[in-house]
DNA sequence: GTTAGCACTCTCTGCGAAAGAGTGCTAACA
DNA sequence: TGTTAGCACTCTTTCGCAGAGAGTGCTAAC
């Protein structure tokens, strides 16, 4: 990687940084001229010619100018961005105003991260800690129970339950009292066998409901756990003629809707620990096939310690980088604020 | 309308059925031989001079075939289409299965609906009506307070509320007495100041915290309420041809991604009792004006008795009227089925 | 090591010719 | 009088081709 002079480096990042701006093939001449590089074409030339043969330039044609290869973008990314430290529209207010659930929240992030980028963005629910903090049984008709979980974390579910039996207030006032005894304070995974027989012998008479109830339980988690994600600016994609193009356009925005789809890039090693940061993928870099002609940058937002959610972005190759990686770096460090706020 | 003698008509069934399959202009020599309409491409040609000069079909330019107008489709639909009663695949099954909850059966219904028709599809949720049935509060933290509201319908809402002062259960228990006996079977328009006032007397002491509530349960509503609309098929639309052209197709997708931009033909005269039925918009008819290109199909489902909803779908003006019309008669009833039993 | 110069390559644009499709009109036919 | 065959005409689409433009690689000179 660093057999590059310092020369070369300073033509690839002109290079790059004007296919960024152009989204057209650079040429010698251009970056002869327009740049603080003062050298005729004829030797940026020659090495262009190196950055080629070395894989950080590519030519698309002949008589073309150079574009930047995956790997000239990846050195990009890893060597030359500069932080630009400018602060970003604070988000934060508009969030705090819109947003008192936390479905909406996510959802006008990734709004807002679009409209300021340009570009499309998803934003995974975050993975909470399935850890009972109390359970409410209400009877809402005869035979109808309304369950009502709380999660550590207070995130709330609700569940209606018909049961076969017919209901009365001692049942439902001794099963409420009989789950929360057995169920507080443990983990979904630690509701195993033993716990439930002992719940059996306890609920006595109402035994039967039990599983009806503990089946909605797990259900009501295990439904919107498969993978919440919010996506906003789909159509951005559509701005990129690189992208537009041929049916990738369709591939890509297909992909985008199915959004079970993108658990792909957004799942991809949440708990490993040092991909908390923000992370890179420049074209076949991507977990996703249907993305190989587009970057997604992502970042990891944390609601609470331990609670792990995820933002993405969707560009073409060329995109702004710089502008997205401190985007969400100011942009993660909001929402924590926010979060810390909250709890 | 009823200028057209009975040759006329066919000729003209048959031009828009042949452009409803191929989306190429039709020519009278096509007419003349793969038709049983037993004439020479010549007197098919007067015929459609004729037929143009009324309004039915369009010449793109002098040297091509005739294309439907929106008054041609307009005739197609009103008068010509033929009842397909073949019964469309049962999608009950599938649905009942895979959809417990209200929510994820609209999205299920609109994907269903996108993967039969090839087009794109709409769904709103119903709009419930807001009559509380039962609300009940519980302490989670010393100062917060989960509110838990089940409106007619057994749809239930729920909000974490966090209160000034710190809670105690005498206090939960007096609001919760204080609220039902308010508030149970109130429309929520029916929450005035007079019902206030009464609630915060009787509360004594914890009045501050009644509007909190009351809040809280308005806010829970509208916020739903501002219009859930499921989408499906989204990319479909690159299907056509014709409108994936220019940006049409980018307007027409960011209409549809900002799914409250769809309200307009999906709100429309829900109250009419007249446009209950399935409803036909054609180009320029909707009420959307990115859409003046395609052809709308809506349709309204019940849940029960006075809470509706809409289906729509979304195609080329050379949609397969006959297919999709059956396919949301078919839906409806098998949608009546699956809320009948649920009740 | 750098640069000017030049031949070379490739793409893009515009243009005209040719092909193809379909029409409208006229004249003949039943 | 309605139907049909025939033909000239119009318009689009396709193709090839020439010329312009952009950019290169190489060579030779500085």
């Amino acid at each position: 990687m660093l057999d590059l002079d310092e020369r070369k480096v300073k033509i690839l990042k002109a290079i790059i940084q004007n296919y960024l701006e152009t989204g057209e093939p650079v040429g010698s001449r251009t970056i002869s001229k327009y740049t603080d590089i003062n050298l005729s074409s004829a030797t940026i030339r020659n090495e262009m010619a190196d950055l080629e043969e070395m894989g950080y330039i590519i030519q698309p044609h002949t008589s073309a100018g150079r574009i930047p290869s995956d790997k000239g973008y990846r050195f990009y990314v890893d060597m030359l961005m500069e932080d630009k430290v400018k602060e970003v529209d604070d988000m934060k207010n508009i969030l705090l105003e819109k947003a008192d659930k936390l479905e909406n929240l996510l959802q006008q992030v990734a709004k807002l991260l679009a409209v300021n980028t340009n570009y499309t963005t998803m934003v995974t629910a975050p993975q909470f800690k399935k850890k009972v903090k109390f359970i409410q049984l209400t009877e809402i008709e005869d035979n109808q129970l309304l369950v009502v979980i709380v999660f550590e974390g207070n995130i709330v579910r609700n569940k209606i339950v018909n049961v076969t039996a017919s209901l009365n207030k001692e049942m439902v006032f001794k099963l409420n009292f009989v789950l929360n005894t057995y169920l507080q304070g443990l983990d979904l995974e630690e509701i195993n066998l033993p716990v439930i027989t002992q719940m059996r012998e306890q609920a006595g008479e109402y035994q039967i409901i039990i599983n009806d109830i503990l089946d909605a339980i797990m259900k009501s988690v295990s439904e919107e756990d498969d993978m919440k994600i919010f996506t906003s600016g789909t159509t951005n994609i559509l701005k990129y003629p690189e992208l537009r193009d041929n049916d990738k356009a369709t591939e890509l925005l297909y992909t985008i809707e199915e959004k079970k789809l993108l658990t792909g890039i957004l799942q991809d090693n949440m708990d490993d620990d040092e991909n908390r940061g923000i992370q890179v993928y420049i074209g076949d870099e991507t977990p996703i096939e249907t993305m190989k002609d587009c970057s997604v940058v992502t970042a990891t937002y944390e609601i609470e310690e331990g609670v792990y959610g995820k933002v993405g972005i969707i560009g073409p190759k060329r995109m702004d980088y710089e502008k997205v990686v401190s985007t969400l770096q100011s942009l993660m460090m909001q929402l924590d604020e926010i979060f810390k706020k909250k709890t």
